[in-house]
DNA sequence: TCGCAGTGGGGAACCGGTTCCACTCCACAA
DNA sequence: TTGTGGAGTGGAACCGGTTCCCCACTGCGA
């Protein structure tokens, strides 16, 4: 109700002079000032986020486009991108990417254009060549999560090394049978990841000489996912592999859940390593590569805010390569000796 | 770029008429209507939700207050409010609630508060009547989900009649003694959930003459948290329940793992409920109450959108009890014969 | 023929801030 | 003494829509 015009008008000064105080954007002596301190304070005056926005054409509004947020990854990714945003005192308005083109189109057509946010963060999108188009034509700072995409700033970590380097560490341990429950190649969500840990399990296995078919298993990614894949594949004892690489840390966990299903030992007759630092891989001593989207988040953040900085004209895009941390726990070991 | 005066004199129309013509608010020939909207799309013209906010007094636009992401119900209960709200061509600006007490003051005082958004939805969270105040003070809708508090609206099961159930369901196959594995009394998140389920727990054993001590043992909402309680739990066998309730279905599946862990049969030795309808129940045949959060969310948001249209005036609050759905699966059964 | 109601549309005010511009002091240097 | 420049302030324009108010026109009933 109280509007600026009347802390001026209590302060004895002019809306400008009250403005100018209480942004701490240009001259205003300290008595003026004080004056209308106290005056908005006395009024619980609250400034208008809309009509400051609407006169400086800033929002202080991050928009966040993600695709689920019951899923570990994503729920960690917007946990981080919200810390940090608030803590830098910007607003995030979320807009769930469904699969439904109709509804995936409005969201980019109506939502994002309207003129409400200052910059965009997408999480595990593979955006289309139009979308980024639609996007980079508003002139605001987009960044990606989970992949790289030329077009655009992007923060994510290396999928191939990482399955590479788990899969190595198999090899290296002495497994020869090693298969990879992973997700759907065709996903166009999660920028291709999938396809690019089948290629780092792949090419770990090609340099030493392991490669062979069937190494490769489509699963849902979850836990039920693994589960249900794990059966299948560890089901027929003669040509059982002894050590499965898990596209995630819930694919894994099916498969540690499937073995003890039907009474294999894990690790002493099945390995079994992930890629996530999900929270309950302590539970089951599981062996990953622990990516933490949290930090994801915060760095594109971190890119976003940037580029929002008045000065700084325009900044060329980054591709950012986050670290991962490998954390050994009891899920894997030296293959038995052969039968 | 484009604004609505670029569109008006492309049009040969006034401001006005223009904007007439795009709200569909007053009276416009179908001539001038027509020109006008040739002229939008040929320019791509987006109207400013900003300006449009400004001099409405209207965000199209939603608040969420939330404690957690990465917990299921709470990631669940989100996902249902932001599909009602998208549908309804709302936006959702998210705010984590803190625990610290600085950040979740901050929360109140500064980012609802500023006029950004139409109407507040808080999840599992109890607001203090100081807080309550603030956002009443506001004139806006504000609609509470997991608890019900008189002076707001809420969207929430009966806790007490659920968890009370559950244990009559136990009781009613002959166990004697049961254990109830549940969250901390005292957290203030939840609207005191926590210690609704006990209560409902322990009038159920009351009056089935069973009430003991030992009857309760605060462990982590979560699959860890189980666990851990579980192994305590179950260490003596000679003072060891044959049934177990748990607090949630992440509790529950604690349970189960630790169960297996110590060589204890579920269901056999050991019955276990849960309280959810969780993702994982069904992968380990886990007897349960579906409470179905992202209805929860959705009927939050219809609460609040009956709130917002124009001329329906102070709607009271409403106290809403949502159904459940009993799932018997697996994990609950008989006791086994006295030894 | 006059009056009135209903359509249609333009001008201007308005929402609530920010900021440009012009102007006044006043201190200090030339 | 005049000039220069920075501090400090108020008035007014502006951001981009919406809506109030008023006027014009048409058709119809009295």
């Amino acid at each position: 109700m109280s509007a600026i015009a009347d802390v001026a008008r209590l302060a004895g000064v002019s809306k400008s002079t009250a403005s100018r105080a209480l942004t701490g954007n240009g001259y205003v002596s300290v008595a003026a000032r004080a004056r209308v301190e106290v005056a908005a304070a006395e009024m619980g005056y609250v400034p208008s986020g809309i009509a400051s926005s609407l006169a400086t054409g800033l929002t202080r509004n991050v928009g966040v486009v993600i695709p689920y947020l019951n899923r570990w990854f994503f729920a960690e990714v917007l946990e981080g991108i919200e810390t940090a945003l608030i803590a830098a005192a910007y607003d995030l308005t979320l807009y769930r990417l469904h699969h439904e083109a109709a509804r995936r189109q409005r969201i980019f057509d109506y939502f994002l254009v309207r003129k409400r946010v200052d910059a965009v963060i997408a999480v595990g999108i593979s955006l289309s060549p139009h979308e980024v188009r639609a996007l980079t034509a508003l002139g605001k700072p987009i960044v990606g999560i989970g992949g790289d995409v030329p077009a655009i700033s992007t923060v994510s970590i290396d999928d191939v090394s990482a399955a590479k380097f788990l899969t190595a560490h198999l090899v290296s341990l002495g497994h020869t049978r090693i298969v990879h429950l992973g997700g759907d190649q065709l996903d166009q969500m999660d920028f291709a990841v999938h396809a690019k840990r089948l290629a780092g399990v792949r090419q770990a296995l090609a340099a030493a000489g392991l490669s062979h078919p069937g190494d490769f298993r489509e699963v849902a990614y979850s836990i039920p996912g693994g589960y249900a894949g794990a059966l299948a594949v560890l089901a027929d004892p003669s040509s059982r592999p002894t050590a499965i690489v898990a596209g995630c840390d819930e694919i894994a966990i099916g498969v540690i859940l499937a073995a003890r299903q039907l009474g294999i030992d894990v690790p002493t007759q099945l390995s079994v390593v992930g890629i996530d630092g999900h929270h309950l891989a302590e539970l089951f001593g599981l062996t990953t590569l622990e990516q933490h989207p949290n930090r994801q988040g915060e760095r594109a953040v971190e890119l976003v805010l940037e580029r929002l900085v008045p000065g700084a004209g325009a900044i060329a895009n980054e591709q950012i390569t986050m670290p991962v941390d490998f954390i050994v726990r009891r899920t894997s070991t030296a293959p038995p000796h052969m039968e």
